[in-house]
DNA sequence: GATGAATGAGGATTCATTCAT
DNA sequence: AATGAATGAATCCTCATTCAT
C-alpha cells in the first residue's frame, strides 16, 4: 500500500516509543539468547552470538527479508556493533555458512576414519549422525539456507561443493565401492552415484522445512527403508528405544 | 503524470469546450503518458507473458529480491500494468506457483491411469517425464522456488502438499506395493516410504540449481542407478544415444 | 507499507477479476446512480451525472484522495469518458463548485427581491431556506468542500468570494441596516458585520460534517436563538410541526 | 545504499580482520550514506521541529497532498528520520493535532478559573485570547486542519469534540447562564446555544484561510459587534490604537 | 462518442550502512 | 569497543491521463 490514506489504527499508538515498530518486530523481540550476562563478553563469544542469531533470522526469513536489526537484537547487541564483526550483510551470511560448514566437514572426515567398519555400519553411523546432529539441531536450518539461497551466492555454492559435497561423496563412494565389491551391497548403483545415498537426507531437510507442521516425516522409517534399498537386504530392526 | 496537484491553469478554462484544446500544455513538460499501445496481445496472452517473466525473475532472485519492475520489463509491459492482472507481488507469486502446479498435477494423474504397465515401466515413464518435462524445462525453476520460498509461504506449502505431494506419493505407493507384492520389487521399502522414490529427483533439481555450472549431474545415470536400487535388480542399459 | 513481505491474505484472492481492488472499493462500487437506462443519455444529462457523482466522492474524500475511477463508476460511465467532459481532475472540481454555486446565488438574488418583508421575516426565510436547501441536501457537502479545499484553490476561493460572499453579505447588510434604522433590530452590529448573520450557518455545516454522528446539532434551536440575538428580542416560537 | 543485493566481492573477504579495510570499495560508487550528523539537537527538539514543519506543510496542502519529504526537508532532516519519531504519515498528523490541542485545552481551563469576572469581561478575555493566541499564531492553521480534515479522521473529530468542544461549550454555557440570570445578558439565547458564541470565531478562521488575501476581515470589529449582540448592549468602543 | 487497458511519474515506507558520541 | 540516531537509495503500489478500438 502506498497512499497512507486513512487507514484504521487499532488504538492508542504513536509517540516516540510506540513509533518504533508496532505490528512488526517479527523476530527481533528481546528473545536474545545472550543477556543477563553483566555486559562483558569476549570478542569471540560475541561473534558467535551474532552468528547464532544470524542463523535463526536468516533461516526464518531468507537472506533478503532478514533484517540486520533483528539479528542484532537477537544477539543482544546494537545494530552498529554488527559492523565491527562483519563487513556487511553478505559477509555475515557467507561467514555464517562457511563457519558452520566446518563441523559438518569434521564429521565427514571423522566418518572417513572409521577403518574396519562394515559399510552397513558406516551407513548406520552416518544416518544416525545426520539425524542427531543435523535434523535434530539448528544445523538443518543451515543446510536449508544453502539450498535456498545458494543459487544467488555462487561463491557459497562453490565453497560448499568443494568443501562438503565433493569430499563427502568421495567418501561415500569409497565405502560403497568396497561394499559392492565384497558383496555387502547387492548393487554398485550407490557406488556409481553416491548422490543416491544422501538424496533422502536432503529430502528430509526439505520436508521438515516445508511440511513439518502439516505432515511430519518419519525420518527413522525413511532412513531404515533407505538403508534397505542401498544394501539390497532388509535392515535389522533396531530395538525401539 | 499522476498527481493532479494544484497546477496553475493559464486562465479561464474548463468546460466541455475547454476540454478540447490540448495544445494548451506548454509542450515542454514531459506530461503525456501512455504512448502507443505496443503490440497487440490478448489479455490472456499478456497474463501469461507476465507469469513467464515472473518465473524467470523470481527464480533468479527469490521472492524478496525480485523487483516487479524487472518482471514488467521482461514481460514487455509497464510497471502499472502488472497490477491490472495481479493484485500485488504476493498474488503474482502465488498464482505463478498455483498455475504451474496444474500441469504437474495433470502429469501425475495421467501416470496414474497407465493400467497394465509393470512397475518398472511406470518408473521409467515417470523418470523420463520428470527429466524431460521438469528438469528439461523452466519448470525446474518452479520446483526450486517452492523448495526455497515455501517455508515463508505456508499457504503455498500447504497447497503444494495437498495438491501434488499427497496424491503423488499415494500413487507411487500404490505402484510400489503392487510391485513388491508381485516380486517385481525385491523390497517393500519404497512402498513404505514412497518419498524414497522421488528423493533423487528433488536432489537433481537442487543440484542443478546449485552446482550445474561447477559439476553437472549425470541425471540419466542417476536415475538409472536409482531404478536399480528400487527394483533390487540391475536395470537394462539403455543404448547410449 | 513498502516491502510486500509475506503478509497474510484473508483468503482466496487473486485472479484477474479479484485483482482489481479488494479491500478497497471505498466508494466506487456499482452504487451508480445512473444505470438501467438502456444506454442513452443526453450529453448534458451525462455531464450532470458526473457532477453529481463528483460531489459525492469529493465530499467524502477531499480533492486529493478522491479517485476519478470512483467518480466514473458512480456516474455509471467509463473512466475515459470523464475526459470528454472535463479537462482533468482539477477542472472537474472547479466546475463542480462553480456550477453548484449558481443555484445558491439565485437563492440569494431571489431573497433580495422580497420587497416589503420585515427584516425578521427575511431572516426567517433565509434561515429556513438554508436549513432546507443547504443543510437538508447535498449542497452542504459543497459548502464543506469549499471550506476545506478552498485554500488550495485560490481561483475557487476568489470566485466564491466574488459570486457568493460579497453579494450575499451586501444583501444581508442592506436588510440589517434598514432593520436597525427602523428599530426592528436593536443593534446595528449585524449591519456593521453581516458575517455575524451567517456565522452560525457556517458553524452548522461544519458541525454536521465533524460531529453529526457524535452529537447532532439542533439546527432549529440554534437558528431560533441566533435570530433572537440578531433582533435583540425573543423570537416567537414557531408552532412545532 | 540499502539493498545489500548480491554484490560481487573482489575475493576472499569477510572476517573481523577483513571488516576493517573499508578502502576496498571502488571509491567511485556513491555508496556511503549518512554524512555528518548535522547540528546538534535533542530528540525532543527534533521531534518538535518535525511537528512544526508538519503543521506548515499539512496546513498548506492538506493531509493527502502533503509530502513527507517536504516535511522532512523543512524540518532539516532526512526522510527516513521522520520514521524514527512517527510511525507513519497518519500518526504524524494525529499527533500534530493531539499535541496542539493541549495548549488550547489549557486555555479553556484557565478561562474557566476566572472567578469573579463579569460575563462581559470573560467574553472580552476569551475573544482577546482567541485573537491573539489562535488567529495571531499558527494555531489557526491547526484549527483549520481539524475543520478540513476532521471528516476523514473520525478519531480526530471525536477527540476534538471530547477534549475541546464539549468542555469549551460547557464553560461558555455556564458563563452565559449566569449572565442571563443576572440580567447581564438580555437573552439566554447564548446559554441555550453556546455554539453561537464561538461561531464567529470559527468564521474568522475560515475567512482568514480563504479570503485573507482578497478581503481581510476586521476581526476586532467582528468580535466587538458579536459581543454587542451577545449582551444585547452596545459594547464600549475600545480606544483605537 | 464511449471505452477501459495501459502507462509511468509520484510518494510512502523500509532498512543496510555510517559515524559522532 | 559499542552504540543507535540518522541517512537516503531502493522498491512497492496508486491513479491521473492517454489513445487504439
Amino acid at each position: 500500500m502506498r497512499k497512507a490514506g486513512i487507514k484504521k489504527r487499532p488504538a492508542g499508538s504513536s509517540g516516540k516509543a510506540a513509533a518504533k515498530r508496532s505490528g512488526g518486530r517479527p523476530a527481533s523481540a528481546p528473545t536474545r539468547a545472550a543477556r543477563g550476562r553483566p555486559r562483558k563478553m569476549s570478542a569471540e563469544a560475541r561473534r558467535q552470538a551474532i552468528l547464532d542469531a544470524a542463523l535463526a533470522i536468516f533461516a526464518e526469513k531468507g537472506f533478503e527479508a532478514a533484517r540486520l536489526e533483528d539479528v542484532a537484537a537477537r544477539a543482544g547487541i546494537a545494530k552498529g556493533t554488527l559492523y565491527l564483526y562483519f563487513r556487511d550483510k553478505q559477509a555475515l551470511f557467507e561467514e555464517l555458512i562457511r563457519g558452520a560448514v566446518h563441523p559438518i566437514l569434521a564429521s565427514v572426515r571423522r566418518a572417513a576414519d572409521m577403518p574396519g567398519m562394515s559399510a552397513g555400519a558406516v551407513l548406520d553411523a552416518f544416518f544416525a549422525l545426520f539425524e542427531k546432529e543435523v535434523l535434530g539441531t539448528r544445523r538443518k536450518l543451515l543446510l536449508r539456507l544453502i539450498l535456498a539461497e545458494g543459487p544467488r551466492f555462487p561463491a557459497i555454492a562453490e565453497f560448499y561443493h568443494r568443501e562438503v559435497v565433493t569430499p563427502g561423496l568421495a567418501l561415500v563412494r569409497t565405502v560403497a565401492e568396497r561394499a559392492a565389491a565384497q558383496g555387502e551391497f547387492k548393487s554398485d548403483a550407490s557406488a556409481r552415484c553416491p548422490q543416491l545415498v544422501v538424496a533422502p537426507l536432503i529430502l528430509a531437510v526439505i520436508w521438515d522445512s516445508l511440511f513439518s507442521s502439516i505432515a511430519p516425516l518419519d525420518v527413522g522409517g525413511l532412513l531404515r527403508a533407505h538403508r534397505e534399498l542401498l544394501t539390497g537386504f532388509a535392515s535389522p530392526r533396531r530395538p525401539s528405544p
